[in-house]
Order: structure tokens, then sequence, then C-alpha cells
DNA sequence: AAGAGTGGTTACCAAAAGTAAACTAGTTGA
DNA sequence: TCAACTAGTTTACTTTTGGTAACCACTCTT
């Protein structure tokens, strides 16, 4: 994960960064606001997933998006990335507990989707 | 808003079209998560804002983009567009119903957020 | 009369994002 | 040996997004 830049303490102003930017809702967003990045959360919340089952989950994902999706969530340290050592090998992908900490309001949006029929 | 496609009842699955997506969060996300858009509706729930004024908190946004934001926003119905009959006129935002009711998990973003230090 | 503020619109351009399809390389079962 | 599955990578292409800057009509202030 990128550190933070104290924005109160500094005149930095990048606001390709998201780290810079005024409002935390905004810099929320660019953490778990992308496309796919909810979803890929989601499936992955009651147990690790590999990587095929997770594109086939995904329907209307191409293999190239999932795996870039993958990376970034990796990066910033949502999900972690296991080689399991099976023959033929296999990758899972499995949730950590920052990933965790995004569930309530993932679950909260989903709520409000159903709620407003969206 | 859009009609909602029930996707368990038919085939239809064009996925560039948002309301046919499987997942209810992919679905929320389209809605919401596009850039800069919790923001304003963030920044509208304490009272109607003018075009500006908003412009001005949202740094690093260009008129363009909110002008841009602003129309789908209101054609989503998450708010309303308000001439005001002053002289010189202006135009004032103001949150709908629909609109206030992202706000519950718009606020648990911003917890998250400032928590992780995000 | 000039300059600034209102709320935009327009044109042009660059960069980012997304797509399908082919390709890799190793393994396994028929 | 051949097809199929694993997890991707690469290519080539199209689409979308976003940014700058100029412009517009109107009004108010100086």
């Amino acid at each position: 994960m990128k550190n933070k830049i104290d924005i109160q303490q500094n005149e930095i102003t990048d606001f390709s960064d998201p780290c810079t930017l005024p409002c935390p809702i905004e810099r929320g967003m660019r953490i778990i606001g992308g496309k796919w990045k909810g979803s890929i959360l989601w499936y992955l919340k009651d147990g690790p997933i590999r990587f095929n089952e997770l594109t086939r989950k995904l329907r209307g994902a191409s293999k190239k998006m999932v795996n870039q999706r993958l990376k970034e969530m990796e990066e910033m340290d949502l999900l972690e990335r296991k080689v399991l050592s099976t023959k033929p090998f296999a990758v899972a992908y499995e949730i950590t507990d920052f990933g965790k900490s995004a569930l309530v309001f993932l679950e909260q949006l989903k709520d409000w989707s159903l709620e407003n029929n969206i």
C-alpha cells in the first residue's frame, strides 16, 4: 500500500495520485471502486478461489482484466496470491484481513443494490 | 433510472449494460462508484450546492468533468438540478431521497478510509 | 466601458482502459 | 499421441475517459 501523504501539512497536490485526494470517500473509491474489484473481493469472502474459477464467476471480464485487477489488489494488500504445490500446479487467491475490513461496506452496497432494484 | 432486467429469468447478457451484470455489488458500483460521484453526493448531503462551489470543493476535477457527472447523476435520480430565479440566475444541485439512501454506505466507506489511513 | 462571476459548451488531443484471440508451457487422462 | 486443463502473457485493436483551453451569454461591480 502506498504511503499516505498528509495533505493538511504540506502542499503536494498531485491529483492523479489517489493518496493526495482531499476527500476520504474519493480516496477509498480509488482503492475499492474500480471495475470488478468489489465483486472479486466479495467472491473471495467464503474462501480462496483459483484463477479460472474466478474468471468464470466474473462473467463478462476477460482473463487479462481479471489478472490485472488481481495484481493491483495484491499490491494494495487486499488479497494474497498463493501457489499451491499440487500437480498440476494451481494458484489460489485469498482475502487478507485488510480485504475483509472492506466487506462491511460491500455488504451494505449489495443490500442497497437489491433494495433499490439496481 | 434504467429498468432492471431480471437475469434470473432470461438470458440477456449484455455486459456493457450495468443492469445485466450478475453481481449486485458490481451493479451498485456502476451507479455510485465512478470518479467523483461519491464525493459529489457526500458534499450534497448538508444542503444544495451550486455548480461553481462544487467545482471548487472537488479540487482537481475540471468543469467539464463535474458537469458530466452531474448530468449522469441527475439521470440516475441521485440528485436534482434546480434553476434559481435569482439575478444573476443560479443553479443548485440537491440530493434526492434515492441519493440519500446511498449515504449510509458512503459513510462506511469514509470511516474505512480514515481508519486505514487511505 | 472593463473585468469578474454565473453555468456551462465545444473542439481537440493524449492517455488509459478494455476486448478478443492467439500463444506459452507444463500436466494429466484417454 | 492428442485433447484438455492449469494460469496466465502477448498482440493488435477499439473504445472510453479525461485534460486544457477557448468560447458563450448573461449580470453585476467598479
